[in-house]
DNA sequence: ACGTAGATCTTGTCATCGCCAAGATGGCGG
DNA sequence: CCGCCATCTTGGCGATGACAAGATCTACGT
């Protein structure tokens, strides 16, 4: 038997596989069957584990915030490291580019992170995880705000709302991107220019707030 | 024959049922066949009309931008009668509230303008109109943009990035509140708030731009 | 050691979908 | 009056997601 009848890592197996299938030909191409015969299983393995076509779609968004909140930490413990802290609003603009890099370098995978309508996650199985797997995404960026707030760079106060404006100028520039709706060159600096301009604008606007 | 074996307007109907189940159930409630049954003609009558499901969205997506369009015009012309085209930056402001308003009343409407992967029009029918549509709706941004150069209230210069960043901030948090990522309520004081701080912050932005 | 209960995976089936081919119907110009 | 052609219907094909029922393996209690 060179497998054995239990795969024993399955689930593993499903995911990776489905992740091909999104990364290279988007959304439409992952589908259960397809999924199960990449993984070598049969048509029904998948809903098995994953309750459904949203129940996977579901779990493959949790993985899918878990590794950009990786990459917006990493990006911002980097810049915060080569400024020494000394401009937290720089290592704030480095989350945004990391923001939108992720959406250029895996534009499939970004794309499911914000289709509430595609997953379908059954709560007896997931227990809001990808409520949650969103949550710590969005607090690493909340947590930028309140190193810059601490700094005098951004006036004090709430954080999420300060928050809450640098993502969704991020999220409408990585979006637009993905989509095709704007269409910047790889090394247009376009992209840098807006979030350059969204957080400049940020901060002083910020200063004559009310 | 209480109807015509040929319709006469079976092109209007079939796009009328097609906005109901959109409007009702969401853009995987728009199937061929459902559209087909509304309509009360086979099957096939509608991948006949549009050459698929990706022409029928691509029809409709048109007539989306058709109305998104007027109701920024509206939005911008209204607030200049108002304000008696004193301070044409608060106009734009309102265009991004129609932007962000239509996206809230309109929600599967909206959504589908900005999917490229389910429209698939055969361009022997379309010839560019959804491209066309699309640019006609962002000139609106563009023209208010320019008038807020001429009165003083936007740098001069080339109006496009002004009007980019306008449109990426209004159109990141529209998808967001679509998708369902924050969630404001319908009175929350929220949403103008960051339009405004979106807007305040791109005039002070300009202003100290190098 | 053994046997049963439950988890894991397969097989088979069904309704629905988009698409295509072929045929039926009706308007329109010669 | 006739034939052409757009319009619409009928029928069918392959693929998909969901479900039911069965086969196979693991684990745990005695």
């Amino acid at each position: 038997m060179s497998r054995p009848y239990h795969h024993g890592d399955l689930h593993r197996a499903l995911l990776q596989a489905a992740w091909e299938l999104l990364d290279e030909g988007g959304v439409d191409a992952v589908t259960l069957r397809a999924v199960a015969r990449r993984a070598g299983v049969s048509h029904a393995a998948p809903t098995h584990h994953f309750g459904g076509k949203g129940g996977l779609l579901a779990a493959m968004v949790v993985q899918g915030y878990e590794a950009l909140t990786g990459e917006l930490q990493n990006a911002w413990d980097t810049s915060m490291l080569a400024e020494g802290s000394r401009d937290p609003l720089l290592a704030l603009i480095a989350v945004g580019r990391a923001y939108v890099g992720f959406a250029r370098r895996r534009p499939h995978a970004f794309t499911i992170l914000g289709r509430p309508e595609l997953r379908n996650p059954r709560e007896d199985i997931f227990h809001g995880e990808v409520e949650a797997a969103a949550e710590r995404c969005f607090l690493v960026l909340e947590r930028g705000v309140v190193v810059c707030q601490e700094a005098g760079a951004i006036d004090p106060g709430p954080p999420q709302p300060w928050a809450l404006l640098a993502w969704t100028g991020a999220h409408g520039l990585a979006v637009m991107l993905t989509e095709g709706l704007i269409d910047l060159g790889e090394d247009d600096p376009s992209e840098d220019q807006l979030t350059m301009m969204m957080l400049l604008a940020l901060r002083h606007g910020l200063q004559s707030r009310r």
